[in-house]
DNA sequence: GTGGTCTAGACCACA
DNA sequence: GTGGTCTAGACCACC
């Protein structure tokens, strides 16, 4: 029945998290085939539809792309849609959530945003597609 | 209607996160009364019976207790079972999801981690409840 | 097994469709319920699952939105996000495809087209929420 | 890969209905040889499979027709088989949903329905194989 | 073979 | 009651 899943989350929602971080690691190159949805709902024990339910949701954010009869592609620019999704996401939601969290636990939470932040701009200049 | 509350996360956890950290910040000491489930709800423009959920959550977890007929109260020693309850939940979740979130968006996490975990440590000392 | 419905397009975003057209003509308010999915699926001679991919289709493009429990409602602005969405099909592409087709058939279309310009001109001026 | 095609309409159609226009464009005349399916097929970056149900489509409404080891040819009459099924599924379906559209975006369409008609007459005057 | 659509039916959390 | 997820299985068009 498909193990390995968190129940907090969708499942179709952690299969397409991880298909994108497999682009983003470099599993699969831009313009690419990925695996079919059945042989990916064999290998991960889910039903079909929940494995396109995951494609789909990833072609709506512009990171994979469906060639009809033939499967589905990284598009071109998808590794780079979804470093930007997973960043965004990051930024605007983990980064606040983390510092508050510190905060309430009453550690002193400046140095440490402060060397976060430094090392993002580090990043940045080691770009690589 | 209940603005402000995300979709990812029942509203009834987000509310009982907000008491519990309200109690952590101070907001409600130990011994004292919160706000009726009611008024809870109105001014969080939200459904009673989800207060009330959020309320029996709290209870649960020893934060706060009802008292028959007069109302929520905020358990002797409730402030610091939440803050051991978030503390747990920083260290066996949201840390590791970070660190592992850094990785992915190529961002160096060691000296992040290493200052977190310093500051954490100094914390220590500083305890009061 | 779901009348009237073409068999050219899936019936989901047929169903799609005529709700977003529906709220363009004023049968849904902005802010009002729309027919839940069970309701609806009744009504439509469909199953439920088809329904909800029409009204996630929906959500997607910012012209509804689901809360928890009470059902599906006209988002602010989403009637102005129909309109703009069913404009912009007509302006990039069903107008360009007419004029083909125009040309083709050995019908003269400059006229036409000009009077198709100026009318959309003059429906910008009318405009009301 | 075939590339400049709709993922909406099978790919076989849109080849077929570019074919067709292609000779009601002068491109090929009547008794003509088209290129090969092969041929085509390379042009056009695209499974000979696919090219050949298109030639085949056009076969079976008298536009094409195949002379066995020679190739497909440009049927007598096919230019003009070729316009009449444009124009019918111009004035039974394209009209109709177009004005349909106009409506609800809130075009004037009298004006501009009228011209059309007067258009259509005027270049049935002009009529010329 | 591929993706895509649809059904029937179950189960869950939420309000 | 509501939406949301998932399954099993069927059928289709396309390549």
């Amino acid at each position: 029945m498909g193990e390995n899943f968190s129940e907090k989350e969708p499942i179709y929602l952690q299969i397409a998290r991880r298909i994108g971080d497999g682009i983003l690691e470099g599993l699969w190159k831009e313009g690419e085939r990925i695996p079919s949805v059945r042989e990916m709902a064999v290998a991960m024990e889910v039903n079909p539809l929940t494995v396109l339910r995951a494609y789909e949701w990833l072609e709506a954010r512009g990171i994979i792309e469906s060639k009809r009869g033939r499967g589905y592609f990284v598009k071109q620019g998808g590794k780079e849609n979804w470093r930007k999704y997973r960043m965004e996401q990051f930024i605007k939601e983990d980064l606040p959530e983390f510092e508050k969290t510190l905060k309430l636990l009453g550690i002193d939470s400046t140095k440490i945003i402060e060397q976060i932040k430094t090392e993002i701009l580090k990043s940045h200049s080691n770009e690589e597609s």
